[in-house]
RNA sequence: GGGGCCGUAGGCUAGCUUGGUAGACUGCCGGGCUCGGGCCCCGGUGACCCCGGUUCAAAUCCGGGCGGCCCCA
């Protein structure tokens, strides 16, 4: 079968259904469950799911975050204290009123993330300076009735696996460090991914339900979609004033704290889908790939000396944690499980067949079409690291050029004009330019551009919206 | 928020216009054959989303629900 009579297609042309021909197919998840909204997880893209969780908290445990659990219900009289946070939760929040048999005297909502139950308890715990900063994270289901279309993993009413990480401060100046540090830590799983993003700052009319500013992790899936993988949100005194949570400081006096929270979810799973995947189908980069490795013997059943080298070969490799799998169905070809694996995203296969055990040897093939080589078992394992290092620089390359693509810089927004993509022009700052930005590209302002994968030509002296200087960069796109 | 398309075995799909026996491919089960880039042969299994209406008769026509997809704001 050619490339081109691939059932799933070419996900920049049709990329609804290459999606989910790759989700349904590769086992990552089965979208028949009858909830709008609702997916199954499947153990194969689950496992992927839990292994970019590690690396998350992993990177928030070393940057001293600590893990607790607070419920998912959550009464309305704690829900409605910050009014901000209220008009922008409540009405995408599901609601508890009772059980089969019985009403209940006050409503409790589902938390559609934890603010205000976290808060509540902060306020009890939190006395004098020394209680801070505190640092907390929970990995946790939340759920927001979204009245948008959703879609499998990128727009979910149950969002998997939600890592929010809250903080609290004695002053602003320490929550702004903390918001440098949690963009740093979000950067480096990012790129630990080979996810290309821009790094944005939302506008005060689009900035999260009772924050004072945030920061969004922004990439773009092969239909021009933007995708938000992250919000970095400095909250101030918002929620502390609202929830009364107060120290002593060092001056005896009692001050509200500062707080920041940020968080991210499966969403990223569906970007490394949809940016690494290709016309193969899925490709993992090698630290989240559920199978790192996989074996693929070349024998008849019968031939029992080739099963047993491909299994003493998988066992050297588990002594080196690396995650393999040996392919010993009868039932299939080697041809046919090639195809099979690259399609599951393998990211290295070895071929080993009676040419390998007789010169003591394997066949290594990169998921990423590199020339075969063939190699001893002691070579292979002194060069894996850099193989591994290559065939993440060939998806990194590979994505940066896919976001090159569906980002179109101009310097005339009406040129961005039925752009299927990230469109990044000169702004000033205000709405009201703003708002020109929009009618003239036909896609929303997602905020100022503060950090770009694509160097952005210089802005000096731009002169835009009615003879204003633009003095930053605005994206702009439609989002999932 | 507005508009459009769609729902037939596990998957993909034909049939619907013009109402009357639901067909292919794939998968799955059994048997035979054997494997260096999607082997082949034989037999079997399995479906009209739900509720209501029209009709002698509904996958097909009509209404509603649930679910999916696309486009525009």
């Amino acid at each position: 079968m050619s490339l081109e009579e691939r059932p799933w297609g070419d996900k920049y042309k049709d990329f609804a259904k290459w999606y989910h021909e790759v989700l349904r197919h590769g086992d990552i998840v089965d979208i028949r469950y009858p909830v709008k909204g609702m997916i199954v997880w499947k153990p194969y893209g689950l496992k992927a799911l839990r292994l970019a969780q590690d690396l998350m908290v992993k990177l928030l445990e070393e940057a001293g975050h600590e893990e607790a659990y607070f419920p998912t219900m959550i009464p309305e009289s704690i829900f409605s204290k910050e009014k901000d946070f209220l008009e922008g939760f409540g009405g995408e929040s599901l609601v508890v009123e009772g059980t089969m048999t019985k009403k209940f005297a006050e409503k409790l909502l589902v938390r559609p993330t934890s603010e205000t139950v976290m808060y509540y308890m902060w306020s009890l715990w939190i006395k004098g300076r020394k209680d801070l900063p505190v640092k907390m994270y929970q990995v946790v289901n939340v759920f927001r009735y979204e009245t948008k279309m959703t879609h499998p993993i990128l727009r979910v009413r149950e969002i998997m696996g939600f890592i929010e990480a809250h903080t609290a401060h004695a002053s602003m100046e320490e929550a702004e460090k903390q918001i440098r540090e949690a963009i740093q830590i979000y950067k480096k799983f990012f790129d630990s991914l080979l996810l290309p993003y821009f790094i944005v700052k939302t506008p005060p009319w689009d900035t999260f339900a009772g924050a004072e500013y945030n920061y969004d992790f922004v990439t773009v899936m092969p239909d021009g979609k933007g995708l938000e993988l992250g919000s970095v949100i400095n909250l101030g005194q918002k929620f502390s004033k609202a929830f009364d949570i107060k120290f002593m400081d060092t001056d005896g006096r009692v001050k509200h704290v500062y707080q920041t929270c940020y968080g991210i979810s499966e969403r990223t799973i569906g970007a490394v889908i949809g940016i690494h995947g290709d016309e193969k189908g899925l490709f993992f980069p090698p630290n989240i790939a559920p199978i790192q490795i996989v074996i693929v013997p070349i024998a008849k059943p019968s031939e029992e000396d080739i099963i047993n080298y491909a299994d003493r070969v998988a066992e050297v490799l588990k002594k080196e944690n690396i995650r393999v799998y040996v392919d010993k169905d009868p039932e299939h070809t080697p041809g046919w499980k090639y195809y099979f694996w690259e399609f599951k995203g393998v990211p290295l296969r070895l071929e080993i067949g009676r040419r390998e055990l007789e010169s003591k040897t394997i066949t290594v093939a990169r998921r990423d079409g590199a020339p075969k080589k063939v190699l001893s078992l002691k070579e292979f394992l002194g060069r894996l690291e850099e193989i591994w290092n290559s065939i993440g620089t060939y998806l990194k390359d590979r994505a940066l050029e896919h976001l090159k693509k569906m980002s179109i810089v101009v310097e005339d927004p009406v040129d961005a004009q039925g752009f299927r993509g990230l469109v990044i022009a000169p702004w000033d700052g205000t709405q009201s330019c703003a708002d020109e930005l929009e009618s003239d590209t036909g896609k929303p302002v997602l905020g100022e551009i503060v950090e770009s994968p694509l160097p952005l030509p210089s802005l000096s002296g731009k002169r835009i919206c009615n003879g204003k200087i633009a003095d930053r960069y605005a994206l702009l796109g439609t989002t999932y």
